[in-house]
DNA sequence: TCACCTTGTGCAACTAGTTGCATAAACGGT
DNA sequence: ACCGTTTATGCAACTAGTTGCACAAGGTGA
């Protein structure tokens, strides 16, 4: 149940209607916690139901109008309390490694070129990463706040490093393989 | 839709019970697509409906009875099909990093300890591919099987092998910060 | 022999997340 | 004045995954 405290802390960042957050949600937050636009607008009237935000006053609140929230106290308490509650790391899923396992049954046919374009789509990602950190955090600036963002773009980058190694090391394992008649 | 796939994928591998295949998913499948036993029960009962596998002549099918399983061609056919398929890979989601990002504006209070009970678990989850790693795949051995199944776990080793990095380098980082009043 | 535990199978209800579509205002061109 | 696009919000239906419980058979000890 986590979706909930990642809008709360987006919010917290900075007050934002439900596509501020949408996009924002495409970008940051979302690089380890995506969500849709309609995930979004459901979970906003649910916080705002719960007491947890409202919406900022404005002119008309029509349809197609914007709508901006901010955090009430009660929802910084929440997102305090959840963020200080231990919890259990959630199991791990990956449809590539079950491929991968897959494949040692029943042939390796067309994975190969799926290794590929996952290893170009990590590679993209892992040099976004590193621009945002060379843009964001210079060397030198040391507040609680850069340090503890800065640790989370680092499990990024350390992740994405993961994956283009592993891929490329898959890759080189792979042409070594005898070909098949699957 | 991965769950079915990886049910054919272990019923390849052998034929199984419903409780077989969750004991088998508690470990090896288990590390990369876990699955309680309902869900189990329930994909077996959907696959067999689709002629993807059926169940294995038994004594007396009853309550309480086992019930193996063994994959049909029909099945092996899809999941060599699901195989080769290109696949997007999924949007990843990870509550440890959102609670940092959380702690960068209401406060670190209660997630050291947290980091530090993560740490453990993977590095007991690391020590344990290790030991699979080493009873499983001494050097020497390279059927295209034994290649395969030995990068599926090199990214489970790898994946812990980040992780308990990352979570040492955060623990290190934390103890830096200055003590605060959230 | 009967109460209790373990093994094995399964249903039902719930929560979380995705997909497809609807609606409405604002803006820009023609 | 009208048409099409972009921006913004939202509903409804679906798929996937989790939780809690029920039921049956067989074994174990008192």
């Amino acid at each position: 149940m986590s979706l909930p405290h990642a809008i709360l802390t987006a919010l917290l960042e900075k007050p934002s209607s439900g596509l501020e957050l949408t996009r924002r949600f495409d970008r940051s937050i979302g690089y380890f916690w995506s969500a849709t636009h309609q995930q979004i607008y459901r979970e906003l009237g649910k916080l705002e139901a719960d007491g947890l935000i409202r919406a900022l006053p404005s002119e008309q609140p029509a349809r197609g109008q914007k709508k901006a929230y901010e955090v009430l106290p009660a929802g910084r308490a929440e997102l305090a309390r959840w963020t200080a509650a231990s919890q259990d790391p959630r199991p791990h899923r990956d449809p590539l490694l079950l491929r991968l396992r897959a494949a040692a049954v029943v042939g390796t046919e067309g994975l190969e070129a799926d290794l590929r374009r996952h290893l170009e789509l990590h590679e993209r990602q892992l040099a976004e990463y590193e621009e945002i950190e060379k843009r964001d955090f210079p060397p030198g600036r040391d507040g609680t706040e850069d340090r503890l963002r800065h640790l989370v773009l680092r499990a990024g980058i350390d992740l994405e490093t993961f994956w283009t190694g592993w891929l490329r090391h898959a890759l080189e394992d792979f042409a070594e393989l005898p070909d098949e008649a699957t």
